[in-house]
DNA sequence: TTTTTATACGACTAAATATGTCTTATTTCA
DNA sequence: TGAAATAAGACATATTTAGTCGTATAAAAA
């Protein structure tokens, strides 16, 4: 299929959350989990992943919590996927892993799928995290 | 993760094959299968699938096999993916099944995923197995 | 009429992925 | 010291995807 993962919604989901409270205080996982009725367990392990890459920062203990790290900017819908879900791409043969695919060299619709994959990249890529905040999607997906 | 099926990509090496054949002879599913290395039963049922929604047409018996049904304009890739997966959209709620996603009212970013979701289905609504048998893609996705 | 070659159909299995939970440790503040 | 928070990773479950198998049916050819 062709879904979002419920792990990019809720980070989409939180850091939105985040971005909105940045400049006050910092956020908590209970907080946001209660927010918006997301498992908290889970979200907690989304939010220390995006951690990891530097996406948002976090402050252990009590009066902990999460806290943005990068401008809304430059927090893209494709960086979030590939965080969260891996590698993105429509065909197995357009990812960095091994390919398994057996049919690669005579694939017959190969590179028309690239080209395919090329355009829904970017347009991923061209979604930021400030699209979510303000609706200025229109002006981007034209 | 964010990938064609690879029920949805047999279609389309499938597909292409009749296409090229359909002014000459009809084509088996095994003749399909032995070129491009795709497994024959699967294959043979994604066929199936295609003949109930009348993309193709079969023949039966001996000298039977598989003939388009329709112009290949018509073919669209989310028409094929939506027989073969069923209903495609980025996001649970984005579909027609009965929901189950319990954020629906409080979601803050349902509106700007409907926006984005819009926008890939149509892109691939856009896109037909005419575009895979030239290599007519670059007009379309611009 | 029998055999061969093909599609039709549905049950079944296996593998991969996605989703969610639990437990324990560590950090920090009050 | 105790409460509240993140950190980490194992564990469990559910769903989806991919592939297989067996049997029936249809049509042409021998
Ligand atoms: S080579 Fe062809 S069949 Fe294999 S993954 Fe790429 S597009 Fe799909
Ligand atoms: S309502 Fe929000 S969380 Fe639920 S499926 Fe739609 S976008 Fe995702």
């Amino acid at each position: 299929m062709l879904r979002l993962s419920k792990k990019t919604e809720y980070a989409l989901i939180a850091l939105k959350d985040i971005a909105l409270n940045s400049r006050i205080q910092l956020m908590t996982a209970r907080e946001i989990s209660e927010n918006h009725q997301v498992p908290r367990d889970l979200l907690a392990k989304i939010l220390q992943t995006l951690t990891h890459h530097s996406i948002i920062r976090s402050v252990q203990g009590a009066k902990g919590g999460y806290i943005l790290n990068k401008p809304v900017e430059e927090i893209t819908l494709l960086g979030l996927i590939e965080i969260l879900d891996g590698p993105a791409g429509l065909m197995e043969c357009s990812l960095p892993e091994p390919v398994n695919c057996t049919y690669l060299d005579t694939c017959s619709i190969r590179c028309q799928l690239a080209l395919l994959n090329q355009k829904i990249l970017a347009m991923l890529q061209g979604i930021t995290l400030r699209h979510f905040l303000r609706n200025e999607l229109k002006a981007v997906l034209g």
